[in-house]
DNA sequence: AATTTATATTTACAGTTGTAAACTGTATTT
DNA sequence: AAATACAGTTTACAACTGTAAATATAAATT
């Protein structure tokens, strides 16, 4: 029924390990994860698992431990969350959305010039309004 | 053990029905919902029935057909989800995440005016950069 | 009042998620 | 080789979700 799989709250906190390591035994997770988190080693290991299941990691088993890699990049993890998040809002309403992220999100320098130039391409093609879309059949949804 | 009741991707349809509405009866969702999705009228039903017992919904009995209620306005539930999704990121990657967003989501001139006012804002005290933590034991969780 | 219709509430059921113990197989140490 | 320690795999179980049928209740019609 569900066309692709989605990873979990805490799925994701495994993934961040991975992501920032490279790669990484269960026991590095194991490791960061208990001291950024409650949880048991064994429910790390049941993450790491449903991962595997998902396509979301790969065991190297050439040699024990077996060394995890993921199989997505971060980059299109993110896109793929938070593309799935904004698809439920009302159309309308993602502008302030975004602007309500950049209030209480911690950006840098950097990344606030990119994103102006983002904006500032988008702004000679953006429409002068959006209108909600909540009520209408969408009849494609691609 | 979960501290506050999130929107389910299906309670969310329902939602938007009603915060477009203002309010509205079951059967004016189902109608709607029966035109954007194929879900049954039975599933609707459900979805309301959870989004009360959620308190996200309040349902006016005074006469019937009931007439059903946000109890929480949509920015509200918009900041609530947008913040619960980006606290799984990496902080190093928020700021590309909604540079991302930007770009794949169609924003009113008068939304790219307000962000980039911000982002005016935003830059005067904006940090270099930002450092990721994904290893941290994150001591303050507030 | 009895029947039909509309609407609301209960029950159902499989899959996902958070959470973790138990078990099994491999490697290391006596 | 036997015992121990680790790491990987299975099993568990309740709550949440998607999906919907069945049932109960109230309103409208006959």
């Amino acid at each position: 029924m569900k066309e692709v799989e989605s990873m979990s709250r805490a799925e994701w906190q495994v993934m961040r390990i991975i992501w920032t390591l490279g790669q990484a035994t269960s026991k590095q997770v194991i490791e960061i994860l208990e001291r950024k988190t409650d949880w048991k080693s064994a429910t790390i290991k049941t993450l790491i698992g449903r991962l595997q299941k998902k396509n979301f990691l790969q065991a190297d088993e050439t040699n024990r431990p077996y060394v995890y890699k993921p199989l997505i990049s971060e980059n299109a993890a993110i896109h793929e969350s938070v593309t799935e998040l904004f698809d439920n809002l009302c159309c309308m309403k993602k502008g302030m959305a975004i602007d309500d992220l950049i209030n209480n999100s911690e950006i840098s320098q950097s990344d606030i010039v990119k994103i102006m130039q983002t904006l500032n391409q988008k702004v000679k093609t953006a429409p002068e309004t959006v209108n909600c879309n909540c009520l209408e059949a969408d009849l494609n949804e691609e």
